[in-house]
RNA sequence: GGGCGACUAGCUCAGCUGGUUAGAGCACCUCGUUUACACCGAGGGGGUCUGCGGUUCGAAUCCGUAGUCGCCUACCA
């Protein structure tokens, strides 16, 4: 028996534990029966907390996944964390911080260790709130980016890349995070925009102190490592200059001044200096003319030793003001302007990141991009929406060597060991690196390791393969993968999806998913980025809390469209909530009238009930194909509207007249009628909101399933159209004679009687098959069909289509005013036919358009005509 | 600088390969019989589809162009 009222908190935490006790979300890899379907999830930060771009990927992800067990398919969800390393590291800093440790004074063994004592105490909180959504992963197959296994996978994937060349370290300009004292990629930096200053400054020619180039920059405290200053080589104002030095003021060391394509005569004064050491287009023209290369920056940003000593240490702002006042001292400042620029800053720390030369390791993705390309190129693998395969390969066909070594501690840290002459031993182990190096050197020696760990998306760029096993060719590798989907944000398509692309094609020489459908944003109600700063985030758990897990899955799928974002606020959800409120109480009418349960599919006799069932095929069938189309929104739409406006208000409140006047036989079909369509109902819900339908499912009947283990509505089409238009006519009619009564105030209590005049036979026959549903809807007491009538003095009248419906009044009417709704509606249909004939008498549109469409309009304007002279009829009756 | 997307009722959005008297939800107005539901029911008002030009028998739908907004990406001496 369901209660008076839906209680999502009790009911979520009952069922999940039902679903969970008996592992209900297992994947059957034996099972041969069944085809595989598999997701592997977008690993959440360990340290992250649920946010709505979370529950909106996972709700889509489990919608996919509940729908696919219920069509028969084996389906492995598979879940994860990942172990985020700049983000977590930062995060037990920050807790060290406060009890004034830094992780030096730990050292690098026991601050990771401390990582891991954090991790098993508090990480993935995400995963708990996972499950209060109703995820179904397979939670028995939970991965971490730093288990055993995975570790294992990305030394393997390491070494062996190093040993194809396709790592290597290399000594060049990287984004250097002052902060996090790290090496960054390129893609965790972000451009901001900001008003800075250009100055102008004069350096003197050697020889001639009396001539001067000037050259502009943003970065005056970079000068220190200038080593050249580069002119176009025709630009006249300096052609005779290549070739001659200049002196760098402050420092008084020469520079010469070289020809160089990057010199655009157009900008600035045609005159660049070049920093190679600390700008990464001045580091190509060191190159260039093998120019010396001055550090002048410590890891933390601050003048290093190869300034002069009244700078060192200072930090660059710092030193800007002093050269600014040197330079002005010195004569030698021409002007200022401001200048727009962007600067760019560090993703996690914020800070202004330097470009810095340093060592480090770089995966050769050029290299590696040509397959992922391919894979798309040839459809292998699709992008869902299609357009962001643009992007993908905007980004890959100009993809730049991906810096993969961090300078942290937490994280897969480097295979390589070095030995006493620096040589270098990648090898998947310790013992492996000794006897290589044993190997080499004829003897045993001592190894030192890299101390560099891996940048995070190394490891989840091989989730795809590494969760399911691999390099062990496990059965679930063979079985799920490649995987079916993959779903995820656009944000992340170089980050990871990318990535994926590459590590998968090189090592499973597959791709890691056939397809990926990416999601919108979660906005506010305004459409604003949520954010913290702007203290408009909404919690998800709150959500949950106030409205349930169902209505929050709901308010945000019923939004996923292709390529639109989402739009968040309490009344949407309010509104799904509501939703979940009218099920519950569909459902429990149903009970209330007896309604039969757990029955085999009924074959009614019952216009109305044939009608709801093939109603019900319909819909089904329609969200099954949105569903494979990702089209999430128009999914939820199609089941929303199924219940709210065809089930509960047409079948419902038809079947109560059956319920209070029927026969015993009529009776019996419809409670049977009416269990069956429940349950497919919730069959068909129970994707997008798998609580209240499941809670229902329980509460209504023994069974021997749970409600996520039925069988999808087969897609086999059931339709009965001829019933469906038959009955689709009866509710016009309701609606026409509810709209008639409600036009004159007739009160909804009042019985009236009506008179329908000149009904065709065809409709005479729906109406009288139909009598006691219409009689009921429309609250008529007496329902008199004639042919031919004169339409009473004072009583009301309306046509429809060819028919004219009366209602006698005793009372007064409102002659003015219905004879304004009257004229109103006769303008309308005018207009139309008068439209319509035009069009018909157009010998090139009746030439040129389709027959089908000639016919409709042909139909359409005799029906609006027939229409129209009732309606004048009923005027003349009116007014005369 | 390059690219992408959006612009349809007060708000949020449907409207697929051109043919609908342009739809929905929320909001709004009117009225509330019926023990499923007031977290509800019935009825109703409201837009000519950002501007301009074109293609077509026919355009919200295709093309061009202007504008506004948003996002991505590059560069910035």
């Amino acid at each position: 028996m369901l209660d008076k009222s839906f209680e999502p908190a009790i009911a979520e935490k009952e069922i999940t534990e039902k679903w969970e006790s008996q592992n209900l979300f297992a994947c059957h890899p034996n099972d041969d029966k069944k085809p595989a379907f598999s997701i592997v999830i977008p690993p959440p930060n360990v340290t992250g907390n649920l946010h709505l771009g979370h529950a909106l990927d996972n709700a889509i992800q489990d919608v996919v996944c509940r729908f696919k067990r219920m069509q028969g398919y084996d389906v492995l969800w598979q879940p994860g964390t990942d172990h985020a390393g700049i983000a977590t590291q930062m995060m037990v800093e920050k807790n060290l911080a406060k009890q004034g440790i830094s992780r030096h004074d730990l050292g690098r063994e026991k601050f990771v260790e401390a990582v891991w004592d954090w991790k098993k105490q508090y990480g993935g909180q995400i995963i708990k709130q996972l499950h209060r959504l109703g995820a179904s992963c397979d939670w028995s197959r939970e991965r971490f980016t730093l288990d055993e296994g995975l570790s294992k996978a990305v030394r393997k994937v390491f070494v062996q890349l190093y040993k194809e060349g396709l790592i290597y370290k290399d000594k060049r300009l990287v984004n250097w995070d002052p902060v996090l004292q790290t090496a960054v990629s390129d893609l965790e930096v972000i451009q901001k925009e900001v008003v800075g200053t250009m100055w102008y400054f004069k350096y003197p020619v050697e020889g001639n102190p009396n001539e001067f180039v000037t050259i502009a920059t943003t970065r005056p405290e970079t000068m220190f490592g200038d080593t050249a200053v580069a002119v176009s080589a025709d630009d006249e104002r300096y052609k005779h200059l290549i070739g001659k030095n200049l002196v760098l003021p402050i420092v008084n060391r020469t520079i010469p001044v070289v020809a160089d394509e990057h010199a655009d005569p157009t900008k600035g004064t045609g005159a660049v200096k070049i920093t190679p050491a600390h700008d990464f287009n001045d580091f190509e023209v060191g190159k260039r003319h093998q120019l010396p290369m001055i550090n002048i920056l410590n890891k933390d940003a601050t003048l290093n030793e190869n300034v002069p000593s009244h700078y060192q240490g200072l930090t660059c702002p710092d030193a800007r003001i002093k050269v600014l006042t040197e330079i002005k001292e010195l004569g030698l400042f021409d002007h200022e302007e401001p200048n727009p620029m962007t600067i760019p800053h560090g993703e996690r720390s914020g800070v202004v990141i330097e470009p810095l030369l340093t060592d480090q390791w770089f995966v050769n993705a050029k290299e590696l991009a040509k397959d992922a390309i391919k894979a798309v190129e040839n459809g292998d693998m699709v992008f869902v929406p299609k357009n962001w395969e643009n992007t993908y390969f905007e980004w890959m066909n100009n993809i730049q060597p991906w810096c993969i070594s961090r300078q942290l501690w937490w994280g897969h840290q480097v295979p390589v060991w070095y030995g006493p002459d620096k040589t270098i031993f990648c090898e998947e182990s310790v013992e492996e690196a000794l006897q290589a190096a044993e190997k080499h050197y004829g003897k045993s020696v001592e190894l030192v390791r890299d101390s560099d760990v891996l940048d995070t998306w190394f490891s989840s760029g091989l989730w795809a393969f590494s969760t399911l096993g691999w390099p062990e060719d496990t059965i679930h590798l063979k079985r799920y993968y490649p995987t079916s989907v993959l779903v995820t944000g656009f944000d992340i398509i170089f980050f990871w999806v990318a990535r994926m692309m590459m590590m998968s094609m090189h090592f499973m020489k597959e791709v890691p998913f056939r397809k990926v459908y990416l999601h919108g944003l979660v906005r506010d109600e305004k459409g604003q980025k949520m954010s913290k700063s702007k203290g408009n985030g909404i919690d998800p758990l709150e959500m949950c809390d106030k409205y349930g897990a169902d209505a929050l899955r709901f308010s945000l799928l019923i939004q996923a469209g292709h390529g639109r974002d989402v739009l968040m606020s309490d009344s949407r959800v309010e509104s799904y909530r509501n939703f979940v409120t009218k099920i519950w109480n569909a459902a429990r009418f149903c009970e209330m009238n007896g309604a039969i349960f757990g029955q085999d599919k009924p074959t009614p006799t019952l216009p109305i009930n044939k009608w709801i069932l093939s109603k019900m095929h319909t819909a089904a069938q329609n969200v099954a194909r949105m569903i494979d189309e990702y089209a999430f929104n128009d999914a939820s739409n199609a089941v929303y509207h199924f219940i709210w406006d065809t089930f509960c208000p047409l079948y419902l409140e038809a079947i109560k007249p059956i319920f209070h006047d029927g026969t015993t036989t009529e009776i019996e079909e419809t409670k049977h009628v009416c269990g069956y369509v429940l349950e497919q109902i919730l069959i068909v819900l129970h994707p997008f909101m798998p609580f209240i339908t499941e809670e229902i499912w329980d509460k209504t009947a023994q069974r021997n399933n749970m409600l996520m283990c039925e069988t999808w509505p087969s897609l086999t089409a059931y339709a009965d159209k001829e019933t469906e238009t038959d009955i689709d006519y009866l509710f016009d009619l309701v609606t026409a004679i509810r709209s008639l009564r409600m036009g004159v105030n007739i009160s909804p209590a009042t019985k009236i009687h009506l008179n329908i005049k000149g009904m065709n036979t065809k409709n005479k026959q729906i109406v009288s098959d139909n009598e006691v549903v219409l009689k009921a809807l429309t609250r008529i007491e007496q329902l008199n069909i004639v042919d031919e009538m004169e339409l009473p003095k004072g009583s009301i009248s309306q046509a429809y289509a060819e028919s004219t419906l009366n209602i006698p009044l005793n009372g007064l009417i409102d002659i003015e005013q219905e004879t304004a709704r009257i004229r109103k509606d006769i303008a309308n249909k005018e207009s139309f036919i008068e439209r319509t004939k035009n069009q018909l008498a157009n010998d090139a549109f009746v030439s040129k358009a389709p027959a089908s469409v000639i016919q409709d309009k042909r139909k359409a304007l005799e029906e609006a005509q027939q229409t129209l002279e009732n309606q004048q009829k009923v005027l003349a009756n009116l007014i005369g």
